[in-house]
DNA sequence: GGCGGCGCAGCAAACGATTGCGGTACACTC
DNA sequence: GAGTGTACCGCAATCGTTTGCTGCGCCGCC
């Protein structure tokens, strides 16, 4: 039913090395016969094995992906990011979603990391025992999370966060809240740190609430806690925090942007689904998805042309982008 | 350096043959030495290789999910219930995004289709004699469009809109407006008769906007022109346009669910961002996910016991889900 | 005219598992 | 004690490609 190799082969007279060599290796074939062979291969229809081809050439064009929540708009494009860009690599990604829970992130990435040339760990939760067990294993790089000895590419909260910050003490906010994320999260405590140098660095007070989890649900119960807490003005761990909090708050008839202002992290599609549209650190997932599929061809291939991870992890800028739930504060 | 079965097999002083049924199909050999077998494969560390293992089955244990947009957050969920699924049936997905590009859905489903046992197209772009030919190509089931002869499952466009134009009627709505999608989605198509119909039976007179991808910034777009139409309530073909009309609608300051009334489709997580939280009709994105991966299965495994597709594709329900964004109509 | 070399193509051995077909040994029956 | 059955296990082929090595014919050069 399915022609193989040995098929054209033997409607050339030829053998199949002589076929193989044709379609893969050319220069090791006489040109005619190359071509005569090329012909048929077309006109047969035949379509070379992927899986015989895998089992002696142990590659299998293919890379694992693996993310806490595909749900989470922050995602979606790292996640095309890397498709599009193991696409145009000739490879194709297996995705996998742990649903948040860590203990699943290492079962995953094992039986993903069989089937697959290479892994990519986005915003892992795990422990970084475990996360460094695993880069030993295979080729793994981890996305969004630095993991000392394997190469990773990360976000650099800090810039971003030093704009929000200031863009807050600039319109006349001076105290300041952190709606925090999971305790868990890598990200989180980049984040926290970032805000904390921040707000030092701009003389404004620092309140911390939390942790919530990135959800629009956790976001509408931190707004009831924000609300006690006298302050103006709240930077939440991500975009889905921030956009509850809006919403929980619009509904208990404060203007966003006037009476509190709010700003995300993530600058996600979503930040623009809200009234007023959300101001949001803009991380670079796109950058992230792409960098992260770069780096891990690159250990594949290990053609000695790696990019240059030997330093440490690659870091990726956030800048800030303003948009209508930031203003002056009103009193 | 990795360990063989053959490796397993010199240990225990037996054959490759005797190790693999054991490992594989238990019964077949002494309970005895395939106990010594198991502990031997375990000690060693010995891990099946399925690429050798696919070679001779010809299967791969993965199947293919085909989306047009992962960020479109209709997706997401379906996504994950299609891993869910899978996973648990002892199947890997891979994924592919068509960015909303119809003329790559044949070409993502041919090479996703040589590397997996069968491929799931959700929400197909593509013209229904290019789907056909693919359906008889490989193992293809349909999600979200209903290719006659081919196993698919989609959903009921009928009771949620019913629900949705009664609701709106009862609240004393007269002229309701479509807020249409794209001109070649099927279920645009689907949406736009149910709506025509649910209008007719509950004597409301309908406009028709659009068409509008599904994006937000398209229905900032569709907010303007809406404005100029004169209707009180609208039904955007999806949650993202009915996001975007309510966020430029509220710029404007309108007041949604008061002086114009926005209903979406899809019920995204993403309903809940914004305040009011929209009005929107319930897709099974779950079910949808879920029902695709059995019938899919069904269908590779294809050991009689496939579910009843035979008189047609399967239908899901919808049902509306009443929040804030609307209301009665004010004058 | 013989020999080295080169350009092409074929042989056969992998890759690692699954599986039909036997084969052996042991127990049991008559 | 011979014949039959059964329970286990091994042999070897197979899946479709890739690839090192070999072989062959032809050309050119000395």
């Amino acid at each position: 039913m399915t022609v193989t190799l040995a098929d054209v082969a033997d409607a050339c007279n030829l053998s199949a090395s002589t076929v193989s060599r044709a379609l893969s290796d050319p220069g090791k074939v006489n040109a005619a016969t190359r071509s005569r062979i090329e012909r048929v291969a077309r006109e047969m229809g035949y379509v070379p094995n992927r899986v015989a081809r895998s089992l002696v050439s142990g590659r299998t064009d293919t890379i694992g992906l693996i993310v806490p929540d595909i749900a989470n708009p922050f995602f979606p494009p790292v996640i095309k990011a890397v498709q599009a860009r193991a696409r145009d690599k000739g490879y194709t990604v297996l995705l996998a979603d742990t649903d948040e829970h860590a203990a699943d992130e290492l079962d995953r990435a094992r039986s993903l990391g069989k089937q697959a040339d290479g892994l990519i760990l986005a915003s892992p939760r795990t422990s970084i025992e475990t996360l460094r067990r695993l880069g030993g294993n295979g080729t793994v790089v981890f996305a969004n999370r630095d993991v000392e000895g394997a190469p990773s590419v990360v976000i650099d909260e800090a810039e971003g966060m030093s704009q929000a910050v200031e863009h807050l003490v600039r319109l006349g906010h001076r105290r300041i809240c952190y709606l925090s994320g999971p305790k868990r999260s890598w990200s989180n405590k980049q984040r926290h740190e970032a805000v904390v140098a921040a707000s030092a660095a701009f003389g404004a007070e620092l309140l911390e609430l939390g942790p919530f989890e990135p959800q629009i649900q956790a976001g509408m119960r931190a707004a009831d806690v924000l609300q006690s807490a006298g302050a103006t003005a709240a930077i939440a761990y991500d975009d889905l925090i921030a956009l509850g909090v809006m919403a929980r708050l619009t509904e208990q008839g404060m203007q966003i942007g006037r009476e509190v202002s709010v700003i995300g992290i993530d600058d996600s599609p979503m930040s623009q689904a809200a009234y007023p549209m959300l101001t949001s650190i803009h991380v670079p997932g796109v950058e992230l998805g792409t960098t992260a599929v770069d780096l891990l061809l690159a250990r594949i291939q290990d053609d000695a042309d790696a990019p240059e991870t030997d330093g440490g992890a690659i870091r990726l800028e956030t800048r800030l982008v303003i948009r209508g739930s930031t203003g002056l504060p009103v009193t």
